[in-house]
DNA sequence: GAGTTTGAAACT
DNA sequence: CAGTTTCAAACTC
């Protein structure tokens, strides 16, 4: 922070300069483009993609495991041990890596080693530390993104993790780093190295987009390898960037070397012994990377935030700087990164993860908007909570490196706000020890940390969230742990850009939050759950008012204004509203078929749908917001939303006078379900429509989410007979992990019409909140992700959906799944109040006990019909995201491993 | 920026 | 379970 390191970052600055002729030159472009490295950019776009699965981490539920939990909320650590580490294994890196270097070093080193020396030195310590990774097997995972993005970073890190003492670290930053960094950045700015970096975070945390972005901000703060920093950052190291970054190492390096504590300090302090540990440290990053989508999530929103800030260099220096300032002083809180956004996510979505829970899907659905309206785009916009997260990666990813790069540019041009909170995110990360050491310190002591930092927090973002998407709270007496706290409800830490007072939620309290979520969870299973489900689905083929779970409560608002859930979500409200007046633009409550008409009345619903759309049309047309508008005409064409609202209501739907079309089906007669089913095949068409609008505005995402509904689409259609099998559907989806589902729709379209009803039905599945509401439940609980549970049964998929669907669930899936996989249990546990939460699937289970699959069939087929993208659930993440990332990033798989 | 309004969350 | 209070965000001025 102080003066010293100013000058230095200056003369770094001066490298930096230099270096950039030298990317330019041709023989960098060829080199480049003979490097293997490459790929590992294209990654880099998929990162986001990886981030995506974090969301989830949000909605991970205290039950599953404390360290869930602990991930779940550590979004804030994340970034910060990102941060840390990253400046660690940066000066360490400097200092050892002249040893050994891998081939794939090499060819960084090549391409880097072309623009400068000292790129050199770290890439080698990276390689290194890249050895240590795979020898580790918990990085395993982490490592294999990493190692066939980008080797750099998580070389660096492992480098600064075991070997660099942090005095050298220290050194490091003071010397080489900042001359270091500027090349890199001039590297980044070629596009290559930074791609590198952000697969490796990405692929090998897995991180949220949301997460990516914090991941890569903190990294650009940092200044960290240069290299390292994102591909967006194209900017030329501004000098105030520059200071900005050295003053953030500074912080890094005093606090790991002399008071450190936090993940960081120990790993620094600790790195050749502990290399491993640090590895865990990493892994636990990656995690919370998951975790932090949120904001990231959305959450996703973290991706497209990330790109921003990187893009942005000059605006974004000044905000550094400004961010620095007050973190450094108060270092109040590890940030959660989100995030997503969590955004995811993002964010997730994501937040969703996310996030993860990422961001809790509520933060993410809610950031999501936010960060599309920073962003600017309109992909995003579609997407909510962790899909947002995604989303905005996804876009980075499709759109060539050069739109992205004027995406990002204009993004952060037109939001540095959206930078800075990342950068606070950042910055919060590097002081984690100082938070840990606090922990054992007065709680007051904390508090006032946390209140000065949240005045400078708030003056820097007056809105509850941030342009990232991610959440932020301004809470004064709740402590930041309780549901009033979005942060907290979120499933996310507090952030520094939070302006709250007397926070809990951060991880140096991670005991208390913990078992303050294991409180309110006691008390309301569903209080973490996300308030809507699927977004990603909703955007493309289902209307917006598709998934609020809880519905509102509004008496004068008449849904017209934030202060309704659903219409802060853009989500139309439904049966499980009980609001007054409702003229929710998104979908009113009144829109839905009276239940007692019984049979469907596909016509009626039609007819309803589309007065509403008409309507709605005109409502939206007075919104500003594109996306909202998007969202509408998505809702309008798809009456299916209420489906969704019928199994996360089925509790309310008895009281409800009124039910949405997709309530018709209920399990009561076949013959709704039979219309519902109909209407679910309708409504896909209608969605497809929607989904072509929404394709030209978003391009490849929407485009491939598009493509796979229509596959699943078309073996519905084939598939006429459906209602058997799809009424296995929603059991089955609990147990299908999307993944599985997607990879093989996406995988073979070819493949035998089974299975793409199988992947069609799957893919509903997850999306289909009835069934991602028993499973969001658990989702929460674990924001490990059930997704690997579930890849466990993918072999089954193929198996009877009826018959072994149960059976697997019971065999394979943790307890706590189970539970919620049971069909009867799990509704209930949802609302003690029985306001607002609601079990979608145990609706549907219910349901479908008392009149058999078909029910679930028609839900499910509703479900099926929209194509799955991740739901907010940590699941979604991978999977969802790999629909949409199919096309894009066939690299994030890889990672994902 | 302060104050009011609103509705969710928490409490009784 | 209903009513009330508390809380923080959204909104207004």
């Amino acid at each position: 922070m102080d003066s010293p390191e100013i000058p230095k970052i200056k003369s770094n600055t001066s490298p930096s300069s230099d270096s950039p002729p030298v990317q330019e030159s041709p023989v960098f472009s060829y080199i480049s483009n003979l490097s293997p490295i490459q790929p590992v950019k294209a990654s880099h776009a998929v990162q986001g993609f990886t981030g995506l699965s974090s969301p989830p981490l949000v909605f991970t539920s205290p039950r599953i495991n404390t360290l869930r939990e602990t991930s779940f909320l550590k979004r804030p650590q994340y970034p910060r041990l990102s941060s840390v580490e990253k400046t660690k294994s940066h000066d360490e890196a400097s200092k050892f890596v002249d040893g050994t270097v891998d081939s794939r070093k090499h060819i960084t080193q090549l391409q880097m080693g072309l623009i400068t020396d000292t790129q050199d030195c770290e890439t080698n310590s990276s390689s290194e530390g890249v050895d240590e990774y795979l020898a580790d097997p918990m990085e395993m995972d982490c490592t294999n993104s990493c190692q066939s993005v980008n080797p750099c970073l998580k070389e660096s890190i492992n480098a600064s993790e075991s070997e660099a003492p942090p005095e050298k670290a220290k050194e490091d930053l003071d010397g080489k780093q900042f001359d270091a960094k500027p090349v890199k950045n001039e590297e980044h700015s070629d596009g290559e190295l930074p791609s590198s970096e952000c697969p490796k975070v990405g692929s090998g945390l897995s991180i949220d987009n949301a997460f990516n972005g914090e991941y890569h901000q903190g990294f650009h703060n940092q200044g960290i390898g240069g290299r390292h920093q994102d591909d967006c950052d194209h900017n030329p190291p501004s000098p105030p960037g520059r200071l900005q970054i050295g003053q953030v190492y500074e912080d890094c390096t005093e606090k790991v070397g002399g008071t450190s504590r936090g993940m960081i300090g120990n790993m620094i302090l600790h790195s050749p012994n502990k290399a491993k540990n640090d590895q865990g440290g990493m892994h636990r990053r990656c995690l919370q990377f998951e975790e932090a989508p949120p904001c990231a999530t959305g959450k996703g929103d973290s991706s497209s935030v990330e790109k921003v800030n990187n893009s942005e260099p000059p605006a974004s220096t000044a905000e550094l700087e400004i961010v620095q300032v007050p973190y450094a002083a108060t270092s109040k809180r590890q940030m959660g990164a989100s995030l997503p956004p969590r955004y995811g996510g993002s964010s997730p979505l994501t937040v969703p993860k996310p996030s993860g829970i990422g961001l809790h899907l509520n933060s993410i659905v809610n950031a999501a908007p936010v960060v599309r309206g920073a962003t600017t785009i309109k992909l995003a916009d579609h997407y909510i909570g962790v899909q947002v997260m995604k989303s905005s990666s996804v876009v980075n990813h499709h759109l060539p490196e050069n739109v992205r790069d004027e995406t990002e540019n204009s993004i952060a041009t037109s939001s540095s706000i959206t930078r800075s909170p990342h950068n606070v995110e950042f910055e919060r990360h590097g002081s984690p020890p100082e938070k840990s050491k606090l922990d054992s310190q007065n709680v007051d002591s904390y508090m006032e940390l946390n209140q000065s930092s949240s005045q400078k927090k708030r003056k820097k973002t007056p809105s509850s969230k941030d342009s990232d998407g991610c959440k932020r709270c301004n809470c004064k007496k709740s402590k930041c742990l309780k549901l009033y706290c979005d942060c907290f409800a979120a499933g996310v830490y507090c952030a520094e850009t939070c302006a709250c007072q007397g926070c809990f939620n951060i991880p140096d309290y991670e005991d208390t939050v913990l078992e303050t979520r294991q409180q309110i969870e006691a008390r309301n299973p569903l209080a973490f759950a996300p308030k809507i489900v699927q977004l990603e689905e909703e955007i493309q083929f289902t209307p917006a008012s598709a998934r609020h779970k809880r519905g509102c409560n509004c008496k004068k608002s008449m849904c017209l204004k934030k202060y309704c859930e659903c219409y802060q979500a853009n989500v139309g409200c439904s049966s499980g509203c009980r609001c007054d007046g409702c003229k929710n633009v998104y979908g009113r409550k009144g829109d839905f078929v009276p239940i007692e008409h019984g049979v469907i009345k596909d016509t009626i619903s039609d007819k309803a749908g589309k007065e509403t759309f008409d309507e709605k049309l005109e409502m939206v047309a007075t919104k500003k917001d594109i996306l909202s508008t998007d969202l509408y005409d998505s809702h309008n064409h798809t009456p299916l939303t209420p489906s969704f609202h019928c199994s996360d209501h089925a509790n309310n739907i008895p009281k409800s006078p009124c039910l949405p079309a997709s309530y018709l089906r209920s399990p009561e007669s076949d013959l709704t379900i039979i219309s519902s089913y109909e209407k679910s095949t309708r409504s896909p068409l209608r969605n497809s429509e929607t989904g072509g609008i929404l394709l030209e505005t978003s391009k490849e995402l929407l485009d491939m989410g598009y493509y796979h509904w229509r596959e699943d689409y078309d073996h519905i259609g084939v598939a006429d007979t459906f209602s058997t099998r799809y009424d296995a559907a929603p059991t089955t989806c609990h147990i299908i992990p999307l993944s599985d589902l997607y990879s093989k729709a996406s995988a073979s379209s070819t493949s035998s019409r089974s299975d793409w009803k199988n992947a069609s039905q799957a893919q509903l599945c997850p999306g289909s909140q009835g069934l991602s509401s028993s499973s969001s439940l658990h989702w929460h609980s674990s924001p490990v992700t059930p997704m690997a549970r579930l890849g466990g049964t993918k072999s089954s998929q193929g198996l009877d959906f009826d018959n072994g669907l149960y059976d697997v669930l019971h065999e394979e899936t943790p307890e706590i799944l189970k539970d919620s996989s049971n069909p009867i249990r799990s509704v209930k546990v949802s609302s003690p109040n029985k306001k607002r939460v609601s079990p979608p699937h145990n609706h549907n289970h219910e349901l479908g006990a008392s009149s058999s699959g078909s029910l679930r069939s028609g839900r499910k087929f509703i479900l099926k019909a929209v194509p799955s993208f991740p739901p907010l659930t940590p699941c979604s993440n991978s999977e969802g995201s790999n629909i949409i990332q199919n096309t894009s990033n066939l690299h994030d798989k890889g990672r994902k491993k």
